[in-house]
DNA sequence: TGGATGTACTTATAGACAGCATGTC
DNA sequence: CTATAAGTACATCCA
């Protein structure tokens, strides 16, 4: 951190929080004095005012946040919590690092909760501050809404992804949930530059505070062959700083990116490229690699040699442990070069590295997918964006990429502290190209926000689950348990104020049927008590003016017309009509979604409650569809192991396929050469298959099962990336989902009381069949040495070694190992016999534990 | 005739949250 | 409806 370049000095000591913070920040982090943004919005956090931060990111809006969290849990708001919410594990990991050294300085614990398991230090009960994933806090409030009662400050990390379809509507509940129960909280919102920040901040009921005041100057411009051309600057200065000249790059004919390059390097700093595919992003690395290496060949004195010789540690380092998969291979390459690659095939730890020897300043340059962008912050000098289209999937043509994701990867110019400018450059291949962009991305707003909990346009099925998922978790966890108390708690989400409520209640009453027609809840009769409630907010009027005052139009209608009259003809044939479009996309396809007949309007008085299976669905956080879908495949499973159903079988393909048939897991595109095994599989196996063919994805389905199969066969991570195209990070993620499906499916069949008095027998062979799924997925073995990999410091590798030498297959074989055996077992390669003693004494500790 | 090179055509495409309870090579 | 990289099948060129 530093305060220099801005003109103007805010002193922290003309601030009124905590002395012993301000010492801290002085004396730890070398800050003395505020940025003006900061400066102004400061006074108002420390009031407790809400307010939302819409400023460039790196400009310091956290160290407000901070600064507030820990100061008012300290004083005006001691022994209450505060919760930090952030939409990614790697930018809660990096939070809770400098929360924790700062909230230290006033005597605060710092947890944090991500669904991770090595992460959680502290507990989380015992935290003042508590830094996670906003998933992970919506899991938490769904099993304890009493954590909520004690909090006192929110703040909303980058919460401009309140409009992502995936996790956006996770936000704005969540949000919802903690105004509902605790409506005094504090909450800092911070949030990107948005088209629409008033209309957020309304929302929030929050005081707005924009600005494009940076810390460093950004040059923003265009390159265009080796053109570079500067059209705006942000900065500390503001308005009127004077747009450096145009400047032609020296490399002859060689390509633009590489003349860029050479350009950083000769000016001692680092370059960041961001590009729209993984192939693109692995080529441009190799080929500026190739480049650098040439270069340093021609003259060896361009970088210095401790950078080199760093390369080849951080080489060393991306393919440490690994069996070498082609794409580590070729980032270890590239690395060679000094130069980097970054995206999702990448595993977290791959990224990590590169990202840790970018920040050290040994790497010259990452070139990155966008998602780089919004993840931890990584400055650097330059930032190029080679491609400002990405290839649309759904769409099939390439679509311009938003305003808002363009300006946040050129947000990442200029390392505060380091360099006196940053420089972004949109590449463009024509001066009509140019000016296109400048127009689009220079000069032209960001896009607005607009809420994704009920998305009309949802184009993918696990985009329209939110207000499935979200009404179960409300009715099943937040004790709001009529259709009256429903739509007034969603009348203050954000979403109240951009849909019309009569369509908004349609959307809610075709939910509800869904979910009570699937045995997630039950409608536990009209009640009175409500009916009284509804008449006395009515007769109230405008007097309550936090919950009661925009009730929804039918309401009114309905408590003046006695009996069912609201209208059902009307409404039902307005049901019947296709108002999503037609079906091709997902789970409503099927009967899963619609229901035969029309759907009638819920009664406001009628009162819900879940079902077993409901409430768990909601504390597993799952997606009700797919709880409904692991549900039915059990009672298939039961109907097969009892000997009801003579013409299926079942094999551990079964479980997998079923967990990957759910909305939770995400498909893998085959490519063209793998269709035929899929089709094989699918087809040869089809009396494997508990679940319907419900979508249009059962191939991708399928490729994500066998990718996960073969690594449970103990196959070679590369054969796995060679035969499927499917790079480490993708496996990783698929073995995760599928994992955590399966956990949830051991689950769903344990504590289901039909399943158990069913058949015990049968219900406990599906169990132990189910169980042994889990843990050779979790551990990605065959079933013979499962015994072995429970071992501390045992994986499959070694599992396998050992079982090979000597055909022990327990815990307990391995701690009665005799001398003779011990001998052997370090002598194969890669042990010795300190690892051999170890591993008998953690297989006797396991041995111990296991019975 | 074999091998290098060129050309037209085909194929594929970004990302990542959640449970639980102690440790991969 | 303004993409682009990589792979493939096959033609062409040259010693």
């Amino acid at each position: 951190m530093s305060d220099e370049g801005g003109s103007e000095k805010f002193s922290l000591s003309g601030f009124d929080f905590d002395a012993r913070l301000k010492s801290f920040l002085e004396k730890k982090w070398g800050i003395a004095s505020l940025f003006p943004p900061q400066a102004e919005s400061l006074p108002h956090a420390l009031d407790g005012s809400n307010l939302l931060l819409a400023i460039p990111t790196a400009s310091g809006k956290s160290l407000v946040a901070h600064i507030t969290m820990t100061n008012r849990l300290a004083n005006d708001l001691k022994g209450l919590r505060g919760v930090y919410i952030v939409p990614l594990k790697a930018l809660a990991s990096e939070k809770f690092r400098e929360l924790e050294e700062m909230a230290t300085a006033v005597g605060l614990k710092v947890g944090l909760a991500i669904g991770d398991r090595s992460s959680e230090m502290t507990s989380i009960e015992d935290s003042d501050i508590l830094v996670c994933t906003s998933e992970k806090l919506d899991s938490l409030i769904r099993g304890r809404p009493e954590i909520m009662d004690d909090i006192g400050i929110v703040v909303a990390d980058e919460f401009h992804l309140l409009q992502d379809p995936n996790r956006g509507p996770t936000l704005e509940i969540l949000l919802s949930r903690i105004r509902h129960r605790r409506s005094n909280a504090q909450l800092l919102a911070l949030s990107a530059t948005v088209g629409n920040a008033e209309e957020v901040a309304e929302w929030l009921g929050a005081k707005l505070i924009v600005s494009d005041w940076r810390p460093v100057a950004l040059y923003s411009g265009t390159l265009t062959g080796l053109e570079v051309r500067y059209h705006s600057v942000e900065g500390p200065i503001g308005e009127g700083e004077p747009l450096p000249e145009e400047k032609h790059l020296e490399g002859g004919v060689q390509k633009n990116l590489h003349a860029v390059l050479d350009d950083t390097i000769g000016q001692m700093k680092q370059l960041l490229v961001f590009v729209s595919s993984r192939s693109s992003a692995q080529k441009e690395a190799r080929e500026l690699a190739k480049h650098v290496i040439s270069r340093m060949a021609v003259s060896g004195d361009v970088i210095p040699t401790e950078k080199v010789a760093n390369w080849e540690l951080i080489a060393e380092r991306v393919s440490s442990g690994d069996e070498s998969s082609a794409t580590v291979k070729a980032l270890s390459n590239s690395i060679r070069g000094g130069i980097a690659f970054h995206h999702a095939g990448l595993t977290s730890s791959h990224r990590k590295v590169v990202e840790d020897g970018f920040k050290n300043g040994d790497l010259l340059c990452i070139v990155a997918t966008p998602t780089l962008a919004q993840g931890v912050n990584l400055p650097a000098s330059r930032v190029v964006v080679r491609d400002t289209r990405r290839w649309s999937t759904i769409a099939a043509r390439s679509m311009p990429l938003p305003v808002m994701e363009i300006r946040q990867m050129m947000g990442r110019a200029g390392r505060p502290g380091f360099d006196d400018f940053g420089e972004a450059l949109l590449v463009s291949k024509s001066t009509e190209e140019e000016r296109a962009l400048v127009s689009l991305y220079l000069e032209g707003e960001p896009e607005e926000i607009t809420s994704k909990l009920a998305n009309p346009n949802a184009l993918r099925a696990e985009e329209d689950g939110a207000l499935l998922t979200h009404l179960l978790s409300i009715i099943a966890t937040a004790g709001i348990e009529d259709r009256d108390a429903i739509s007034r708690f969603l009348d203050k989400t954000f979403l109240a104020t951009q849909m019309d409520t009569e369509n908004l209640e349609e959307r809610v009453d075709d939910v509800i049927c869904w979910l009570s027609n699937n045995g997630m809840i039950q409608r536990t009769g009209e009640s009175e008590e409500v009916r009284i409630r509804i008449r006395e907010v009515k007769s109230e009027g405008n007097e309550d003016e936090d919950w009661e005052d925009e009730l929804p139009a039918w309401v009114g209608s309905a408590s003046q017309i006695p009996g069912l009259e609201i209208l059902p003809e009307e409404r039902s044939g307005r049901r019947l009509e296709p108002r999503r479009g037609p079906a091709i996309f997902g789970f409503r396809k099927a009967s899963l979604y619609e229901s035969a007949e029309p759907v009638l309007p819920e009664s406001p008085t009628m009162t819900y409650a879940p079902t077993a299976l409901g409430s768990l669905i909601a504390r597993l956080y799952l997606n009700p569809i797919s709880g409904k879908l692991i549900h039915d495949g059990l009672g298939k499973a039961m109907a097969i192991l009892s000997g009801e159903d003579d013409a299926r079988q079942l094999s551990p393909l079964s479980l997998l396929h079923l967990a990957a048939c759910t909305p939770d897991f995400l498909p893998l595109w085959p490519r063209k050469n793998d269709l035929d095994a899929i089709q094989e599989v699918l087809h040869g196996h089809e009396r494997e298959l508990l679940a319907e063919s419900i979508d249009l994805e059962e191939e991708r389905r399928m490729k994500g099962v066998l990718v996960v199969q073969s690594w449970m066969e103990e196959d070679r991570l590369e054969s796995i990336e060679e035969e499927w195209g499917v790079q480490p990070g993708d496996l990783r993620s698929r073995v995760e989902l599928l994992e955590w499906l399966l956990f949830a499916m051991r689950r769903i069949l344990l504590e289901d009381e039909g399943f158990a008095t069913k058949n015990r027998e049968s219900h406990k062979t599906l169990f132990e069949s189910i169980d042994e799924v889990y843990r050779r997925v979790r551990f990605g073995c065959r079933a013979d040495i499962l015994g072995l990999v429970a071992i501390k410091g045992v994986g499959r590798k070694r599992a396998r070694e050992m079982s090979d030498a000597l055909g022990v297959s327990s815990a307990s074989d391995v701690s009665l190992l005799t001398e003779r055996d011990r001998g052997k077992l370090a002598n194969l390669r890669g042990w010795s016999p300190k690892l051999v003693d170890n591993l008998v004494k953690s297989a006797s500790i396991s041995d111990k534990r296991g019975r």
